[in-house]
DNA sequence: GTCTATAAGATGATAGAC
DNA sequence: GTCTATCATCTTATAGAC
């Protein structure tokens, strides 16, 4: 049998959804284009069009995958512990995590943005990454009033999206003032005012 | 003298950058071309080109008007009260009113979001735009403090970027979840937060 | 100031050979 | 699966006439 270098071992496939995504999350959907794509991997466009015949089938699969990978990230933190506190934390920490790569944004913060000139199918896989990600902060931030961990104005739900809107504002705002360091200063004084006394 | 209708005294040069700036705040920089503007006002694009002659000439020239325009309207919220909670509801109101128009962004939430795929004289703009907003906003959060108006964790200026971030997040946010009434939730909320007990 | 004409390059996409 | 070849279209930009 013979040994593969690891990037050998990932498929095209994987490596055209791996590069579309950075240059979605660094640059936007309007500015990547198959040529970008074929040319970082060694190929020509048509190949790409025989993996995702069209952008926006590109796009869903990618949208599918992300939203997959993040509910993954956040089913670990939930299993980990009961401490809410705790998941917020690290539930913050995916976010500053991919911002320190190169300035990166949330891929749906930055799709969300483009939204008007995005193919339907794509728009609406954004849309379902807000409302996941909105229902597992919701429950976090439930479990963490009623055990008296966290305590905020307003319902669970309007909480977790002001989480959430925090999370891609500070990346918007740390990216725009060109000093990503600003985001921990944001997110870290967030979660201290959620924290109960 | 001959009577004109109102579109009429706008001038061509007002006219691109006021199609401009719509279109960059609802579909983005890179999803807006020259001959989109020249069809909506019925010129041909080397005309468009005669008012800026490269794309970042109209970008930025759009910028610093629409920095300017801001600032008279932070002055105008600064002048009219001394009274800090209510400088913050305007300011939310500046936003929640843009938002309210098509579900558009602040143009600098957008550009910021396009950044690594921008023109630098256009970045630069857009960083100029946070950093004015940041020291509008640290004043009266710090006069807010002092008079007992407002209570809040960290230092003002922390602060104020945390509230640029609501505001930019919770556009992102509202706009990608498709429900433009979630900002109004986030930003009432948010600025609950912040007033002294 | 606006037009026509034109250019060079990018882009998304398809047909058919290997 | 990847290639060559080709396509129509879009995009930014310039030259020169009116």
């Amino acid at each position: 049998m013979i040994m593969l270098a690891k990037d050998e071992t990932t498929s095209t496939r994987e490596r055209i959804l791996d590069i579309a995504q950075r240059l979605i999350q660094s640059r936007g959907y309007n500015a990547f284009s198959f040529h970008h794509l074929a040319h970082e991997i060694g190929i020509k466009t048509a190949s790409i069009h025989y993996h995702f015949p069209t952008k926006a089938d590109l796009g869903v699969a990618l949208l599918r995958r992300y939203r997959q990978r993040f509910g993954q990230e956040l089913d670990g933190i939930s299993a980990n512990n009961g401490n809410s506190v705790r998941s917020l934390v690290r539930f913050a920490a995916l976010f500053q995590r991919t911002l320190s790569v190169d300035s990166q944004l949330c891929m749906c913060g930055m799709l969300s943005a483009e939204i008007e000139s995005l193919p339907k199918p794509v728009a609406i896989e954004v849309k379902r990454f807000f409302s996941e990600t909105e229902l597992w902060l919701t429950n976090v931030l439930t479990h963490g009033r009623r055990e008296e961990r966290l305590a905020f104005e307003g319902s669970p739900r309007t909480q977790a999206r002001m989480l959430i809107a925090m999370m891609e504002g500070a990346m918007v705002v740390a990216r725009g003032m060109r000093h990503n360091a600003y985001f921990q200063g944001m997110a870290r004084n967030y979660l201290l005012q959620l924290k109960a006394a």
